[in-house]
DNA sequence: GCGGATTTGTTTAGTGGTTGAATTATTTGG
DNA sequence: CCAAATAATTCAACCACTAAACAAATCCGC
């Protein structure tokens, strides 16, 4: 009784220097969402910690990089001066990969999120031709002197665990292992939908749950529920492009009938041309049934479908609210995506990122080690 | 940049008591996961923790009553014998309420997850019935010497912020308040899917994430991800009934045509005299969606499923097989609920005890204090 | 232009909680 | 009956945070 499986991550014990590790990713979080460099006394008050403890924790930060002290902004009224905490332009970078159907693109984004290097090339859809695209990045971020933390790769297929690419279909890859891509640093594999989610919650304003509709040649969706993604218990959430819209409509390529993928995957959208209310209606049915079942109040359309959202917007919302029992009292926001065709890239770099601010003591200990 | 709105719940401080609050719910946790009485020295070897951390935690558990000792387990070999630790019946105990169309059911459960007292009565669907059940069974509850930590009640419908029943259509209910009810205890009131999940959760032995599928006369799901019950946005995750089959179906009371619940709802099932092929397909073409959608390998089927699953097993698995695109690596079990018709107030009771559990030092803090 | 008010940031003593080693307790086996 | 083995407790040390005093740097009023 009272036991399940696998039991949730508050199994492990917290030391005394796990407190240390919280309240650092704590003042580098609370920096981080500050709109304007906050001072350490501004940073004790917002976490409750007192501004001694705050003081130690960020000089640490400081020490690793992390933070910057930036000259005191301009103040009304007495009282000293507070010196201006702002992530550090200088600390760890992130390595952002992806591999598509018809390109492959690498960026490094600093800690503050601004993008340092972006590079796309066209064909050669292959690993090798990935890891040169990464040595190349690697190298302007080192004559930049930016240390980069790790890399991310977004892949459009399924991704297993150890980062083996099960399959995907528009590559023709089947069980890929990708191995030491980049020596010497730590690499995730990731599925595209999920990290250009990840990517549209660093660099939109989304709300801490939210779903993006990745559109491609097939459909797929990354989910964030509560600020952190969530990849489902093998990875492979997010599979909408096969909800069954019609069971008399046209056959997919699954085996089935009247997939979404049939009336709003690339090569329909393609077909339609430019009367997009079918795939609109189909759309907002199958995203009624996401928003019914995780009661989320806000889609972020993506891929082929961001630049489309004017002419899709009122088909979907029209069928959401048709269909979401609750809309009348929580209405559902539909929105294109910010980053556009590189929400991937820079949601692999984010997700870099995200793992060193989330763990500010791995990181200092990591360079600490060196 | 690197904002969200809601920042997830890292954003509070830990402090010394922290660490002591968060072990003490970790060695808790531990005791009650174990099959057999671990002694404090297992219970170390499990958490990390030392020997002599364990022993001031478990002194603070037993002074609560939480834990007990229990005599020495046979065992070979040389050694001082271990004594025992196993969550005590004569600590807080949790009570449980239902309210549903045709019944109304009140349970006392302990911390070891007996079922103390059960109390079912028929008819009258109001809340001060309710309330005169929660005092009958609070009164057994005393005359046995247990202490009640706090209440929770199941209702059919929709619950809002603060307990508030949005629309509970079953029972012609709208914006009910529902106050006071069990006077100078903690009430919580939720949807009874989502307490039947954790009734499940609790008693059965599912893995961390899965979902669970509540016939009635509507038909929801309370979703389980990694131990945790997910509640959605606004609290209302898990509205399955309208889930779209067939676009050319018949009409259904909102307003669309060819929900699930025309095929799979209580009445579907009823009319379908003991032929449930449809019923089961339709199911299984919904559950095809959560499962591809929420990567989810297990479903439990409640409610009237729960006595059905051997005549809907077929159906449900053979749509689930065909459209759900992981299956061929990880095939999606489907199972029937252990609970039954007691899963909702089993799981409401269950949810104060898990409240208990997870935070003992709240608990232990409280009973100080009296 | 000078003293007080005010706010920032640092220093220092104190406290809570964990660690690690030593100690005590209780059994089995030769 | 003593040695080996395992369980649990005690105690000094350490680490991170708190609270309060202190130092630094500015503004304001006269």
């Amino acid at each position: 009784m009272w036991h399940c499986q696998e039991v949730p991550a508050s199994l492990s014990p917290v030391r005394q220097s796990g407190v240390r590790a919280h309240n650092l990713a704590l003042v580098l979080r609370t920096v981080a969402n500050s709109a304007d460099p906050p001072s350490r006394a501004a940073v004790a008050a917002a976490t409750g910690l007192t501004r001694a403890t705050i003081s130690t924790l960020v000089d640490d930060l400081i020490a690793g990089a992390l933070l910057t002290e930036v000259g005191p902004a301009p103040r009304s009224g007495a009282g000293r001066p507070a010196a201006g905490l702002r992530l550090s332009p200088d600390g760890p970078a992130g390595l952002g990969l992806e591999i598509n159907v018809d390109y492959r693109a690498a960026c490094v984004v600093d800690l503050t999120g601004s993008v340092r290097h972006r590079l796309v090339e066209k064909g050669d859809q292959s690993l090798p031709a990935v890891a040169g695209l990464a040595h190349q990045a690697l190298l302007r971020a080192s004559s930049d002197g930016l240390t980069v933390a790790g890399a991310a790769l977004a892949v459009p297929g399924l991704v297993g665990a150890g980062g083996i690419i099960r399959v995907a279909p528009n590559l023709g890859w089947q069980d890929v292992t990708v191995g030491d891509l980049v020596p010497g640093l730590p690499l995730t594999v990731d599925n595209e939908a999920n990290l250009a989610a990840l990517g549209e919650l660093a660099a939109g304003d989304p709300p801490a749950s939210f779903v993006y509709v990745s559109g491609e040649i097939g459909i797929g969706a990354g989910i964030v529920l509560g600020g952190e993604l969530y990849r489902g218990v093998r990875g492979w959430s997010g599979e909408i492009g096969h909800i069954p819209i019609d069971p008399g409509g046209p056959p997919c390529r699954c085996g089935a009938r009247g997939c979404l993928e049939q009336y709003a995957g690339q090569e329909a959208i393609a077909r339609a041309a430019g009367d997009l209310t079918v795939a609109g209606t189909a759309l907002g049915t199958a995203l009624a049934t996401v928003v019914n079942l995780l009661d989320i109040d806000t889609v972020v359309l993506g891929g082929i479908y961001a630049p489309l959202v004017p002419q899709l917007h009122d088909a979907i919302q029209a069928e959401i609210s048709r269909r979401v029992l609750t809309a009348d009292w929580s209405p559902v926001r539909l929105r294109a995506a910010t980053l556009g065709a590189d929400a991937a890239v820079r949601g692999a770099a984010g997700a870099v990122l995200r793992g060193v601010l989330d763990d500010p003591a791995a990181w200092l200990s990591r360079i600490q080690a060196v």
